[in-house]
RNA sequence: GGUCCCGUGGUGCAGUGGCCUAGCAUAUCUCCCUGUCAAGGAGAAGAUCGCCGGUUCGAAUCCGGUCGGGACCGCCA
């Protein structure tokens, strides 16, 4: 293009800012400058008004005197909150002792002799200024308004800190940033899909990724041995508080690596998030690992929040042989018997104990039993009936009880134990302050097992993904023994929140082949479903693996919130409810048509029954 | 699919059978005010108590249903 067929450059027919709110200092004063921004605050004092004008970056408070811009002073005093205002004035240092340390350009001012009015505002439905809770229906309706008050904006921007971190310390390190599609085929295993109808191809469905898991290995099998992706993820499955129907995964691949390379890549890149975005403390470093055995053994669950103890502990011994039912049948039926000492709660009423006993049973177990040190020493139990005093103090003691502590004991199916515990443990560490808020607890769990008994048929299936290698000394058990086969999966857990995991993979036909045998699949049931991988595999695939790391849910506890839609632009509600944009919505009958779909009418239950 | 909690001016709360002609704070509007910064002062407007039905002489209040929102279980990463 010559200088002549350019056309000119754009100018706005309004006063641009020259700098933002947040950056004006005493180094400034005597500039003549512009801002633009949003009232924030407006304090009208008759010939003086002083107003609080807003962006993103911060606040600086301009002065409009009558005296010396009587129309700015005329438009400075229609304005109102929210307004969006350009002014032109002088940075000036404050007049002594009017300072505002609680502002970072607190030392100056900026004396206004012009103001346009760019935008005016209808009163907001909630104060933008205010800290006050909201209703959050109302809240997301207005998700703009919402955005702009401080809180929300600085765990929006820390989740950008957090993504420029991720890309910037990959790029560094020779990873292809890469884009799968978006438009998958639906597979029936794991979450249920969302879907896409097909236009072309009349009866066909796309389905949304939960994740790029073949893609990203089938690009090692391509020979770019790292891999990384900001990949956008979707599960129609039912949301809570931590849980969407569409997330982000920091989602890395790399060839020619073990399970050692991926935890050190990752500890070391979560050190680095922390320790720039996050005033935060680390518990411990390195991270621990734990292997899935030791942390069902200790915390009852696979995601152990280690911020605080209260860990599991057997009591069988001690409680066992008396005659007590509960205890010696939960036993010999291949059960345990453990507890968790409650530190403090001995002096419980009935009441608040029932209130614990309701959380274990909701967990699935029979019952529990206390035995609770008084602080003078006595002991009082609902086993007084099969136990004499002094066994049920030495049982309590042997568990790590003193005086004043409650041991809740639980009998039962291993499983069951620990769901019941562990739940019963999150429950004490949260009623019992333990947690210091301002802890990050990072752990590895580690040696998880390769299968885990299907719920339903009672056939093996995988408990992290098909995918997933064997441990090097469980190849033999695939044949001989699958259910004691470990794998080279891990996790990574913050908190008690699964923030990521992944896998070195089985990247030989052979061994896939045999996973998928162990899990009941024919082989005509293999090819179906995997018959695509398992052919790239045969032309030379590397050993691989990756992980999958939750960015939603990093940002969410480095941010101190225990809600994922406080770190997400626009989040929908508990319903699935876009309640800013209204999705979803129906379609046009010419739109369905052209999807080939009739949407068939729910009928109602009451009018076709009997 | 299920359990629990919430619904009162724009917003946040109080009011649990008659004292409510619904109270408070804040926001909103008008006026005054030249050093404020959660500005201050004076005044005003704003709610058929989510909706429908029932009980009662009388319902914001009790009961049933329904709608909306949240937390959780199932499910799921």
């Amino acid at each position: 293009m010559t200088p002549a067929e350019r056309p000119a450059p754009l100018r706005a027919n309004w006063p641009q800012r020259t700098h933002t709110c947040g950056e004006l200092r005493l180094s400034h004063a005597a500039q003549a400058v512009t801002l633009n921004g949003w009232v924030h605050r407006r304090r009208d004092q008759g010939g003086l008004i002083f107003i609080d004008l807003r962006d993103r970056y911060g606040i600086t408070q301009i002065v409009i005197n009558r005296d010396e811009a009587p129309e700015a002073h005329e438009a400075a005093g229609s304005a109102r909150s929210e307004y969006v205002l350009s002014v032109g004035g002088q940075v000036r240092a404050r007049p002594e002792g009017t300072a505002n340390p609680d502002l970072a350009t607190g030392d100056i001012e900026l004396g206004v002799h012009t103001v346009t009015v760019l935008a005016e505002s209808k009163a907001p439905p909630f104060e933008i200024t205010a800290e006050t809770n909201v209703d959050e229906s109302v809240r997301l309706r207005h998700r703009y308004l919402d955005l702009r008050r401080r809180r929300l904006r600085e765990l929006i921007e820390l989740r950008h800190e957090i993504v420029r971190e991720m890309r910037e310390y990959l790029w560094e390190r020779s990873f292809l940033e890469l884009e799968t599609p978006t438009l998958v085929r639906s597979t029936p295993e794991g979450s249920r899909d969302f879907v896409v109808p097909s236009r072309l191809h009349p009866g066909n469905f796309y389905a949304l990724p939960q994740s790029p898991q073949q893609m990203k290995q089938l690009i090692m099998v391509a020979g770019m041995d790292r891999y990384f992706q900001l990949a956008r993820c979707y599960r129609d499955e039912d949301l809570r508080a931590d849980r969407v129907f569409e997330h982000t995964q920091l989602d890395i691949e790399m060839a020619f690596v073990d399970r050692e390379d991926i935890l050190q890549l990752i500890e070391s890149l979560y050190l680095q998030i922390v320790g720039k975005l996050s005033s935060q403390t680390l518990a411990e470093v390195p991270f621990p690992r734990i292997s899935y055995a030791e942390a069902i053994r200790r915390f009852g669950t696979d995601k152990p929040d280690v911020r605080f103890g209260l860990e599991l502990v057997d009591v069988a011994p001690d409680v066992t042989g008396r005659g007590f039912r509960a205890f010696d049948d939960a036993v010999d039926d291949g059960g345990q018997v453990k507890a968790v000492v409650a530190p403090g709660i001995a002096g419980y009423s009935r009441r608040e104990v029932s209130a614990l006993q309701d959380i274990v049973q909701e967990s699935g177990a029979a019952g529990m039993a206390t035995i609770a040190l008084n602080d003078d020493g006595s002991i009082r139990s609902p086993l007084g009936r099969f136990f004499d005093e002094d066994s049920l103090r030495a049982a309590a003691q042997n568990a790590g009880a003193s005086r004043g502590d409650l041991v809740c004991i639980v009998a039962g199916a291993p499983e069951i134990v620990a769901e019941a515990l562990g739940t019963l443990r999150l429950h004490l560490g949260h009623a019992l302050d333990l947690i210091q808020p301002d802890q990050l607890a990072f752990v590895w769990i580690i040696d998880f097992p390769l299968f885990e008994i299907d719920k339903e048929s009672g056939g093996y299936t995988f408990s992290h993904n098909p995918f997933c290698s064997p441990a090097d000394d469980s190849f033999g058990l695939l044949y001989s023994d699958p259910g004691r086969a470990l794998s080279k999966q891990y996790d990574l857990v913050g908190n008690g929140h699964e923030i990521g995991g992944g896998s070195i993979r089985a990247h030989r036909a052979k061994d896939l082949r045999r996973i998928y045998q162990v899990m009941g699949y024919s082989e005509p049931e293999i090819d179906d479903s995997i018959g695509h991988m398992l052919e790239a595999f045969t032309y030379g695939a590397p050993p691989h693996g990756g992980i999958a790391m939750g960015v939603d849910r990093l940002a969410m506890i480095l941010g101190g919130t225990e809600n994922l839609r406080d770190v997400t632009v626009f989040p929908k509600n508990q319903a699935g409810f876009d309640l800013t944009l209204g999705a979803p919505g129906p379609l046009l009958p010419d739109q369905l048509a052209e999807l080939h779909l009739r949407v068939r009418e729910e009928q109602e239950e009451s009018a076709s029954a009997g």
